[in-house]
DNA sequence: CATGAATGAGGTTTCATTCAT
DNA sequence: AATGAATGAAACCTCATTCAT
């Protein structure tokens, strides 16, 4: 109790990444707890910092969801623009579409960040919009093109194509699902890769003409 | 001290069914606010009782949650089995059951319990557990043997049943959440018979052998 | 330790007229320790409330002190417009209303609200303005048309009545702070009832033709 | 490691008067803001030095303000001492003495520190005792010997001293005040020295045997 | 059964102060 | 001497829950 040699307080200095470190932090955090059950002084931390130190990156708990989402999403929307471009047949092209989304579902936190949106989008409704408008609507639209592409090349029988866009993406919403919410309580394990392609192999078949 | 007979008159507002206008109304409560941000205050006036009068009925505010759960869920699971019943072909069987899903999810307000659960599981996951047990694990075995019940009957090509069912399902989960997630924040309205009823023919052509 | 038999929540039922107590209360604690320095819960003990409680009756604290502003500053407004009336020689009524106000500069606690305003009218301009406004700016052209028309009738000799205005009040804001500040640092205790009779007196006699 | 001559460069900015300048900073800082509300940071900005750099100079926030009151004050001591000296009439005294204070209250920031020391005394006793013991009770006695001979020179008509001298500081005070807490909230601007001019006019003539 | 005033634990946020560089 | 990242105490406020009436 009186050991005064033990360094009571071990102040660091690593700007290394710090802002990044908080959101790694934060993401583990909010993924155990959900948002409101989360506290700040947690997130520190495990960030290896004091409660204080925070509030120099992030000025409050809702900025640091925000920035959470927005950096794990970045990357989707590249991948959706990108996707746009080709002129070969669409089949393959989904395939491809689908095994990299699979691979995300069950090899990142992404679904834990899906799981954050849909539980907050009530109470912090920027981050649902955010999400609804740089992730699913930029998703959606391109693939529904992508479909309609299909129809028009006689690759596909003529459906509704922004209906047939929902058929395709649903399983990627259960599996993301299925990962965060029902594996931690003990549901068992989701092969997505398996799941996706015999989803997909289904999909393009049920679609045939 | 004063008249008695007077005061009758308020307290005839049929105390028999109080548990579920409380439910009704923490339901409309949660679905607005969340969970978290729901307060029991708010309930109660929405129920037409005083704060205090809920804790005659509901011991806390994770119970009425559970109580929520269950009440909302009781019927999925009546339904599961008396599905799995009959001996006829699985398509027509297939095809009735989602058009009830389907119903119900564009007309009650069960994607909002689906959003709360999911929100929810993690704080609360006894909450969890009971949908995984009561609903989710009820419903997948169930169509799992139906499917597996057509591949045996020819009906179906060879696919892995489990993986089929959550192609199956995946589209109803999107539409609960859109509904209860996106719709509130401005997406537009999805037509989820419409969206079912073409699922489940590109499913089904997908499966033929 | 274990005394179970000592009430540890001695929850009382008072609606008599809280949020007077309280308001008294939060004057004694503001006096005491200055608006910033003093806590809500202090505030809330002398009351002989929980903290809680008090956000039954003001929802923050800023609400807090203005309340105690309008309510000290209440009778202020009224007795002045009731000066405004009378067509008498000029002087009695300056006598009697500064023999007033030396009596409550003497014996509340207006000194102290005074003080409060001074010091919070920066960090909450609203509360300045609401002074200002209604004490300030009621009382000051109330005496200045008193002092005009004392020279219009010959009474007084020719001033500007703006600045003859602060020549007699002056003192009385030196009073209130003498009480507020000073006596409170071991500063001598100020007769103030002798010092704005003889004030007056200088004053009246400064003023003749 | 790199080259020290042109760091040089940086550090010539007159480490001299850094006190001085922190000083002048604390106090446009404490003007606008209060002394709470102030921020060390504040502070440090506009003195244009680190947060940390000012700590090198003043231990803690309130040894600033002491510090600051110090300074601002130290003036008024040396006058007031000088002015006891001379053995001429009394009134020409009073009216150079007046006008200089006049002057201040109009073009210094003198009001601004008196409403710090108001503000602050129930927080920090030390400063207002400081206040009180080196300026009013320095003031003041000298003021009072000042009126008691021109009582005794047959210059005045017999009254309590202590108490004019309190007729006579008060609409100091009350001009003080005026330029720092009510024009600030939009009040209009007072003409100090017209209203001491004017003052001390009717004090003198008010004092006449 | 019902009320709603009262409680108090708990979490976010601020900012004076420290100290490694 | 100087910096500014880091610390952590402190205080406001919320709201689930209790209980006197």
């Amino acid at each position: 109790m009186t050991d005064q040699s033990v360094t009571k307080t071990k102040r660091q200095r690593r700007p290394d990444d710090r802002p990044a470190e908080i959101l790694a932090a934060a993401l583990s955090v909010f993924a155990k707890k959900g948002f409101s059950q989360a506290r700040m002084e947690d997130i520190a931390k495990r960030a290896g910092l004091s409660k204080g130190a925070l509030y120099l990156y992030f000025p409050d708990k809702v900025t640091l969801l925000k920035a959470l989402v927005t950096q794990a999403t970045g990357g989707q929307i590249s991948m959706a623009s990108a996707m746009a471009q080709a002129e070969t047949a669409v089949s393959p092209l989904i395939m491809h579409f689908a095994t990299t989304l699979a691979a995300r579902a069950q090899d990142t936190e992404l679904p834990f960040i899906l799981k954050l949106v849909i539980a907050e989008s009530q109470a912090h409704p920027e981050i649902g919009k955010f999400y609804l408008e740089n992730v699913v609507l930029q998703a959606i639209p391109m693939m529904e093109k992508l479909i309609a592409r299909g129809i028009a090349t006689g690759e596909f029988r003529a459906v509704n194509p922004a209906h047939a866009v929902k058929s395709l993406m649903g399983p990627f919403l259960l599996s993301a699902l299925w990962r965060s919410v029902f594996e931690p309580l003990g549901a068992e394990q989701l092969d997505v890769r398996a799941l996706i392609t015999q989803h997909v192999d289904i999909f393009l078949k049920g679609l045939r003409p």
